[in-house]
DNA sequence: CTAGTTGCAAAGAGTTTGCATGGCG
DNA sequence: CGCCATGCAAACTCTTTGCAACTAG
């Protein structure tokens, strides 16, 4: 859809490869990007192309109405879904076999046919646990 | 954490039990209310007491930045995972027998512990694949 | 040069809050 | 009667949009 790359869309990019997996806020990006000189908007139109591209993901923290964005155009980010603990706020990248499994199980006994894209499972990971 | 039983309190708990598992905005819950007599703060204020107690939760429809409430406070809805139609945005109620193989598989392989509470899986139900 | 992009500021949408009034117990 | 909850309106926060200026190709 976008059509050049300006040098805020270029910051932008860089910025969120270098970020991956990391759950981050328009407002965090734009502080993060603020030496660069980008302003919200371009934040919020960019982010909405690439939302659009597929390239990112919008994942909400459960229990409190903030907004996050993921960059998830890896390609392991395509054949698994993920995990994200509610205390530290960290993604993980579920077991593929398990995955699989967890799909084909829904398509037979519920019929239902999971969107890895937008399915994010919530709950505590290990480290967390240990605390 | 609610002392009094108001009116505007009854109505709404009345209204959301008749309604479990559906998505229900704020603005949808003054409106259907209206006859009733509910200010929006009201139904603010009380949403999220119920979701203090967790009797309420909230979802989100992937794609939109729209939120919305649900009822969850059945017996069914402790024990299983819910899913949620992209299409049609009904709930299912995920098998039982799945859901207890997922929460053990992620425990084992991934070492994660799932907030049935929190998570829902998105994706196609059934229906309206077939359509 | 020309159309896509940006920044700014204003407009919107959704949610929260302060305060006086009203009602539950 | 006393305190909690409500309604209203104002305040806030986050996001979107219109428009003139800028810039990538």
């Amino acid at each position: 859809m976008p059509k050049y790359m300006t040098k805020q869309r270029k910051a932008l990019l860089d910025y969120l490869s270098c970020h991956a997996d990391e759950k981050l806020s328009a407002k965090k990006i734009e502080a993060d990007l603020s030496s660069e000189g980008i302003s919200i908007s371009a934040v919020y139109r960019n982010i909405s192309d690439l939302e659009k591209e597929g390239k990112i993901r919008r994942v909400n923290q459960s229990g409190s109405r903030e907004v996050f964005y993921q960059y998830t155009d890896g390609a392991h980010c395509k054949e698994c879904l993920h995990l994200s603990c509610e205390k530290c706020g960290k993604t993980y990248h579920m077991n593929s076999e398990v995955t699989k499994m967890l799909i084909e199980n829904l398509a037979k006994s519920d019929e239902f046919a999971i969107d890895k894209a937008s399915t994010v499972l919530y709950g505590v990971c290990r480290e967390c646990r240990e605390k």
